[in-house]
DNA sequence: GGGTTTGTAATATAATACGTTACAAACGGT
DNA sequence: ACCGTTTGTAACGTATTATATTACAAACCC
């Protein structure tokens, strides 16, 4: 999708947060699950503040927690949160701009690219965390 | 899209063996072009001629051409013949089995982005080289 | 106040992509 | 049949990007 996997941890994060039922989960706790650096996780949630998706809690037993109900929170919505640059497929594409190909070409294919991105993001916007937690059962949802 | 850019490069080339109406065209002037090095060229279009979208002649006066009309070849063929890994967005998102969210959001995931993925191909199979090549117009399309 | 957690900077390491050089093999024209 | 041209591909260098890790200030609860 866009080589890195930022989205992919993300949708984890917010499954385990909905999986936890809104106590406050340390970013040590999320790390475990996904198996990579406690910071790796912070800079993620970071994004995910930002963009009201998440709250976050200082001091000792503080964490993370979803600011909304888990059905109002679309893939798209962390898609567009956490994923950097829209500069899709074309980071260093300069053609000649003395060809009268090189010289239009730029411009169609952004275009192109927009509406190859939109029919993306459309299928993502019509599903939501819950939609996901759904896929996760049966895991003990009122255990631990 | 991908992160990086083979496959706008390549619709590139592609319109432009279209703009040269047939004519056998050598790596080194679509190499112009496109603004970059005649061997980033050959490479996709080893890919391209494995995918018999295009053919290529050795020797003088060789080159490369289109195998089909432009009309019959989709973006979705050069994408698939040109774009590698279909790992989209997991590359390395190896979760913690151990924990029930790690040990089963990796498959969901996968499904996910499928989905994703398949409605950003669709988008790309109906639309043709003939398309773009529609929208390079007015471009001395007989001149040279 | 002390321990815990977020937030973020700085740096290291690995993966990926693109550019470039080099050269063998195939081919066409003369 | 030769000679110049072009494809095809390997090998290597360099730049960019992503993730991992260390470090530490700031905020917070008990």
């Amino acid at each position: 999708m866009t080589g890195n996997s930022r989205f992919a941890v993300s949708v984890h994060i917010l499954s385990y947060l909905v999986y936890k039922q809104g106590a406050a989960v340390p970013s040590s706790e999320i790390a475990a699950s996904v198996d990579t650096n406690p910071v790796v996780i912070r800079r993620l949630l970071s994004a995910l503040v930002k963009a009201r998706l998440v709250n976050a809690q200082k001091g000792a037993s503080g964490g993370f927690s979803l600011a909304s109900a888990p059905a109002n929170i679309s893939l798209l919505d962390i898609y567009r949160a956490v994923e950097p640059k829209p500069s899709y497929g074309m980071r260093n594409f300069a053609p000649n701009q003395k060809c009268p190909v090189g010289a239009k070409i730029e411009a169609i294919l952004q275009g192109l690219f927009f509406k190859a991105q939109s029919a993306m993001e459309t299928e993502l916007g019509g599903m939501t965390i819950a939609d996901v937690v759904a896929q996760l059962r049966p895991i003990c949802s009122g255990k631990r």
